[in-house]
DNA sequence: AGATACCGGTATCAAATCCATACCGTTGCA
DNA sequence: TGCAACGGTATGGATTTGATACCGGTATCT
């Protein structure tokens, strides 16, 4: 059968899954757990740079989406785990690729940018 | 050799590259070149509901990142046309199938999001 | 007993980004 | 003369993102 959606159409609910996808720090979150659950502060602290709001945030869409799933114990100190749901998993497929590509181009695009002139200030 | 660049370092180059990625209409631009030049208001009919401005930001990065080639033509009424370079092309492939994986999981993402209590107002 | 630290977040406010809409200069054509 | 095609800008407001500080509950240290 054919292509059901179109992510080019402003109204096709893919519009909005890819958009999810695209937000800034979902490609950081979903690799970081490819190796299994992780904990909100070894979240923070694997991705450097994530602020405790935006973290929050990401996990909490990418849970409402399904993608991730949020274990708490009943513990003390508190608990709470992070992992990756099936769904999840098949989306980090992708991409890790994604990823691959940014470690692997590094060197190509910074020779772009170096090839920009300098705006006059 | 191993591993240069790892995009969970904050000061990484890498880091940059993918959150240039991550941004809104990437992924969306980039697809839309798949097949072949494009002229900037074929883009903008084809991908639909993105504004002049925000294409214009976007293929302005695209280009500086060297992704994207900018071909004026000097006739009347004046025509550019946009390509995608050899790096593009090969950034086209993992984004290619980021967006067939949006494509296809519209239906669990969906489902996903029913899931979800409604909050109160 | 009091002080301090761990954990998983919020609160607050500033900055960057994104969006909608209107408009522009050049040329061609009716 | 007037209007349309093209590749954008200008403006101003809405949404997202970011930096920093703080919180409540418990455990541990002194």
């Amino acid at each position: 059968m054919g292509k059901a959606y179109n992510v080019m159409a402003a109204t096709c609910p893919s519009r909005t899954v890819l958009h999810r996808i695209g937000a800034r720090w979902t490609v950081f979150v979903v690799n970081a757990l490819d190796d299994g659950p992780r904990r909100f502060s070894e979240l923070k602290g694997h991705i450097r740079g994530i602020t405790p709001k935006v973290l929050t945030e990401t996990l909490r869409s990418l849970e409402a989406d399904g993608l991730i799933s949020r274990h708490e114990y009943d513990e003390n100190p508190p608990r709470v785990e992070y992992a990756l749901t099936p769904l999840g998993r098949s989306l980090l497929i992708p991409l890790r690729a994604v990823r691959l590509w940014a470690e692997e181009h590094v060197p190509d695009i910074e020779a772009a940018r170096a090839r920009q002139p300098i705006l006059a200030p």
